[in-house]
DNA sequence: AATTACGTGTGACAAATATCACATTTGGAG
DNA sequence: CTCCAAATGTGATATTTGTCACACGTAATT
């Protein structure tokens, strides 16, 4: 359980500086999300900005006939830049967020948002933070379905699995294909490539990435 | 041209407010840039925020062999997220602008951000909004090239251009081709199709949008 | 041990898109 | 007008990716 201490928030969150923490402190809660709850969906409104301290989000978007591709997930230390974008008019977002573990979310009710932008700067510096990192990811997101082919773009989902899950990743190769909205014996075929490659070793329910 | 008046911002951006407006007039330039300028390109570093008040930006993502892939317009009333997102540390960004019209801009400097946030709240509500109708844009472009076909990315793309530029679009199908990462062939005869459907006109260097 | 569900492997085929080669049209420059 | 360069049209073919049908292996259950 994370206590919302202001020296635990400037632990997670070190851009934050100690008026800020201590604010956030007081005024905001923590709630829990078990695995496969979902924190966001489209057409949903904001109450809280949110920023995670425990578990793991993952976001994707969905398509018309239900695929779901997969964006990035968030971690400790990252805050949901949909949250906070539209909160200032609790505006309709088209992205899904779903903890993919046991997740605890610090809630910021957004009527705070002014104050805090007014009165903390470190908090605007949080935010701009935020936002220029998910623009950028996304950004790359594009470039990968742009320009890159399917095992370029297989290779480079598992790399940024890795990077966040550990080089052992609990995934059928049905999952993968719907993260990056292919068929289940396109990722077969191509994994078994990356193993000739040495880049990974295919077990069932198992890819150890070794990139 | 652009008279920096605060009566002139306010019309420009209606979500600014007269002290806001009055402290832009005092504070920023504005700049000039003719067809074919490129107002960012990946890797620079910003000075300013650049709001657009005349003429018509490009914005592109472009790819490791020089692909350029349209990704939106901006217009008079817009800024540039980008100049804003990475003013704060002045991160390099990955993505090219380039004016395709002799374009007018006003320029912040980017030192005058931390008192415009704490200070004026319509600037912060502008930044907002500005991030928002990016994000949404960028993530219409992922949902474009994840799950649709080239039948209907060019549709979406030809509408998006007719929104902006008019119905009537001066572009050879070797500049759709490169603005959709297809190749000329595709376009033409996809163009074709939907001429026969009614939805265009295609004449030399012109198609006539009658979505 | 037999059964079952699920994950994976594989070949044949289909569809979408890219590429190549070359023909044809069109508008403007000389 | 003539010619040229640019834009467009078109068929043949290659590549990439998706789909289908079914075989096979493995782990859990009875």
């Amino acid at each position: 359980m994370f206590s919302l201490e202001p020296a635990a928030l400037i632990k997670q969150f070190p851009l934050f500086d100690q008026e800020l923490a201590s604010f956030i402190s007081e005024e905001a809660e923590t709630k829990t999300f078990n695995q496969g709850d979902v924190l966001m969906r489209p057409g949903q409104f904001f109450k809280y900005a949110m920023l995670v301290v425990r578990g793991r989000v993952k976001l994707f978007r969905e398509g018309d006939e239900g695929e779901e591709f997969f964006m990035y997930y968030l971690e400790p230390g990252n805050a949901c830049a949909l949250s906070m974008l539209c909160m200032a008019r609790s505006q309709s977002s088209s992205i899904m967020a779903v903890a993919v573990e046991e997740t605890e979310v610090v809630m910021i009710p957004i009527q705070h948002m002014d104050n805090l932008m007014k009165n903390y700067p470190s908090w605007y510096h949080f935010v701009i933070e935020t936002y220029r990192t998910r623009f950028e990811e996304v950004l790359n997101v594009i470039d990968q379905i742009a320009f890159k082919n399917m095992d370029q773009r297989l290779e480079w989902y598992l790399k940024k699995q890795a990077d966040v899950l550990g080089p052992n990743l609990n995934l059928t190769h049905q999952q993968i294909a719907s993260d990056i909205n292919s068929s289940r014996e396109v990722v077969s075929r191509l994994l078994k490539k990356l193993e000739n490659n040495g880049t990974v070793e295919v077990e069932r329910n198992n890819i150890k990435w070794k990139g």
